[in-house]
DNA sequence: TCAATGATTCAATTATATTTGAACTGTAGA
DNA sequence: TCTACAGTTCAAATATAATTGAATCATTGA
């Protein structure tokens, strides 16, 4: 059964953005602590102590992930939280999946696939 | 039918790796011109034209590429050739598949999902 | 209102990436 | 052997990214 699931695909700006974010260390260790976290998301502060860095680095880097579309913000009480945009991670994997593998042995089921073998 | 090919996964450092390599516009073009040209692959000096860029700022990107594991180069009669690593890129996916959606929306099947709509 | 907390901003520094153009290497054909 | 061709390498210049620490802003609780 397929799911209903859609999400637009990036252009290649958006997707060099996207890659940009995740291919810094401590982006893609914040933006995975993210993931972890699910919807309920995370604050700065927690995520500071957990990655161990500074808060303007952290600061920082969520600001690059929120520029490339992979988090987003939103301020509650007295506390922001983040939340990984999984829509937008699966636009990523969309981009790549659709132009960077065409019609080569890792098209389409090619991740279920590998599911298997973990 | 699950297909059986299969790929090792990266560990974060070959993640990252891949992904800056195709966070750079020129790099990213570069891969996608080697995917378009599947196993044949394609010489730098059709590459550098193609792409419009200076031989030495190709053999530059192919160099970061090669080491990233997304292409690879092979010497045949006065040429050289480059070709997409298919089963790297393969990894990346799903490096980024297990790693960044975890039991969220785009798990597993949302690949499939998308191309039913597009 | 005042101090404390949580987070961001900014300018300065440091570190990395990218481009350029010239020099170099290896192979093939005259 | 000499020249041409296909690519790579290298040092220098330029551009961009990441870290630091201090200053700032907004919100809460006393």
């Amino acid at each position: 059964m397929i799911k209903t699931l859609c999400f637009n695909l990036l252009d290649e700006a958006a997707a060099v953005r996207a890659l940009a974010a995740l291919a810094q260390p401590q982006q893609l260790r914040a933006f995975r602590a993210l993931v972890e976290a699910g919807p309920d998301g995370l604050t700065p502060g927690v995520m500071a102590q957990k990655l161990g860095v500074a808060p303007s680095v952290l600061s920082f880097h969520l600001k690059e992930l929120a520029y490339s579309g992979l988090v987003s913000g939103q301020a509650r009480d007295q506390n922001l939280i983040y939340r990984a945009s999984f829509g937008h991670m699966n636009a990523l994997l969309g981009y790549l999946t659709e132009h960077c593998c065409q019609g080569q042995p890792c098209e389409t089921d090619t991740a279920l696939a590998c599911k298997n073998f973990e």
